[in-house]
DNA sequence: GAACCGTGGTA
DNA sequence: TTACCAAGGTT
């Protein structure tokens, strides 16, 4: 049996069942899988874990069944729903995605990586990914998994990034004409639970009579990547401030960059430097509280700690433009990003 | 190529 | 507690 094939096999009998995937008994039996489906899924599950989509793209699903519903909503309720899943700017692009094929490409997505690859949303492993999951199509789909799973298969001991260029030819190579959209989630499968980034569990591999790295005794070093940069910690305030029923006054954050487009409690400017404790930068003049508990929360590059402060707004304030009451029921419905909930949450609101 | 862009689970 | 890590894309 050819080795590729033996992954495959692996596969139909260990294929895990996903709320987006289509079962392989049932790609053997003809049925094609909803390309919306494959596409919102891959675009949930950039850099994030499986356990961390599900709920999320159930949701979805059923808040927008089809395409054209995605095309049809308002920006805002796309934001609000994904508040919590992080990468805020995938939430934008998938809504201008969506719109995009609703109008250029008649509501359906488009078979080909190349043209995949001219959406916005969608880079070279999405392209592959939804092109050969999706339409069956011949791709080589290279992700962290592929990365790991082809490295120690072959003992690559090139760095990341620079390896990715090393492994696509590889993949493309050892990818079936038949089912390769199984063969990619095979190898994703494979590196997700037994080829892990830490103690695989080479013994009960379907790969372990060819993988190099394993015969080497490297594999569990693979794939060799850059020390990690150390992050800095950045510091600011945020100020709850509340009106006479309770509601907290929120605003939405800038256009680019961190938490673009998302909502927030008034918050200082992030710095280096930045006071933890002086009131001079309040929004209003008040008797601001201190919450007992900072909130700490780690971004991609850097490190955020934020005191938490309340007062409540006197009788004749009027609230900025842009600016709105939430009522505490009202909040999680908002499009809140986790470290914006940490601080509702110091300052008990929610 | 490298910096930027979130979050939750895990060891 | 801290650091690493996950089905990457954009600039």
């Amino acid at each position: 049996m050819q080795d590729n094939l033996v992954v495959l096999y692996w596969y139909d009998r260990n294929s895990r069942q996903l709320p987006w995937r289509t079962a392989p008994a049932d790609i053997l039996s003809g049925v094609k899988p909803d390309p919306y489906h494959v596409w919102l899924s891959e675009i949930m599950l950039q850099q994030t874990t499986v356990a961390a989509v599900k709920n999320y793209f159930k949701l979805f699903i059923k808040t927008w069944p089809t395409l054209a519903d995605m095309a049809n909503a308002e920006e805002e309720d796309i934001l609000k729903a994904w508040a919590g899943l992080g990468y805020y700017s995938r939430a934008r692009n998938l809504y201008k995605c969506a719109k995009f094929v609703q109008l250029h490409h008649n509501g359906r997505f488009p078979e080909e990586e190349e043209r995949l690859l001219k959406l916005p949303g969608i880079g070279p492993y999405t392209a592959a990914a939804i092109s050969t999951i999706a339409f069956g199509r011949h791709a080589a789909v290279v992700d962290g998994n592929v990365e790991r799973v082809l490295s120690r298969r072959h003992a690559l001991l090139t760095e990341l990034p620079a390896l990715k260029a090393e492994v696509k030819p590889l993949m493309a190579e050892v990818t079936p004409h038949d089912r390769p959209g199984d063969f990619a989630q095979a190898i994703m499968d494979l590196g997700a639970t037994i080829c892990t980034p830490k103690s695989p569990a080479c013994g009960i591999c379907p790969w372990m009579d060819v993988c190099e790295g394993r015969k080497q005794g490297i594999a569990d070093t693979l794939p060799r990547k850059a020390p990690k940069k150390v992050k800095p910690t950045r510091r600011g305030m945020a100020f709850l401030l509340s009106d006479a029923r309770g509601r907290i006054l929120l605003r939405k954050r800038q256009d680019k960059g961190l938490l673009a487009g998302m909502s927030e409690p008034i918050t200082t400017h992030w710095a280096d430097d930045a006071a933890m404790a002086d009131l001079s930068h309040a929004p209003i003049t008040a008797d601001w509280v201190r919450t007992p508990k900072d909130v700490k929360h780690t971004f991609t590059h850097f490190h955020l700690e934020m005191s938490v402060w309340q007062a409540q707004a006197p009788a004749h304030y009027d609230e900025p433009d842009g600016y709105w009451w939430s009522a505490p029921d009202e909040l999680e419905g908002e499009a809140l990003p986790t470290v914006m909930m940490k601080a509702l949450k110091a300052g008990s609101v929610i």
